[in-house]
DNA sequence: GTTATGACTTCAC
DNA sequence: CGTGAAGCCATAA
């Protein structure tokens, strides 16, 4: 199984499936990891303080490929609207983030939004 | 080489 | 608050 369907080279060290080396990856992967408990950033917000102000997407797009086992708190990361991405919807992967974010303590409203004001991390 | 797509953001209307 | 357009960048075809 040589194709490699995913990025080549594995990140043991992150426990994903991301390439190893990559600053920007590292970056990201650090970022996240520091997003304490009971907040929540945005890709955003992750991508300027890895020092990509606008590559929010490079954000999702590795957080798309980690391991389910990854040691990352992938859920404590979501769009500007406050909602969990939508493209999660589509294995059941939005309501694991939002029962995740639940346990520490982010309250949802109606629409299945936190109030980014008041749970977003601020370094 | 081009075109389309995507765990996104931001501004304008 | 919803929608559309422009921006960004790697992957896939």
């Amino acid at each position: 199984m040589k194709r490699s369907l995913q990025w080549p080279g594995a990140n043991p060290r992150t426990g994903s499936t991301v390439p190893r080396g990559d600053k920007a990856v590292e970056a990201i992967c650090a970022v996240i990891s520091r997003i304490p408990k009971g907040w929540v950033a945005t890709y955003g917000q992750v991508a300027t303080m890895a020092g990509m102000s606008r590559r929010a997407r490079l954000v999702g797009r590795v957080l798309q490929h980690l391991d389910p086992k990854t040691r990352i708190p992938w859920h404590r990361v979501v769009n500007a609207k406050g909602e969990v991405s939508c493209s999660l919807s589509r294995n059941g992967g939005d309501i694991v983030q939002r029962r995740l974010l639940e346990k520490e303590g982010i309250e949802f409203d109606g629409k299945g939004r936190l109030d980014l004001e008041r749970c977003r991390w601020r370094d």
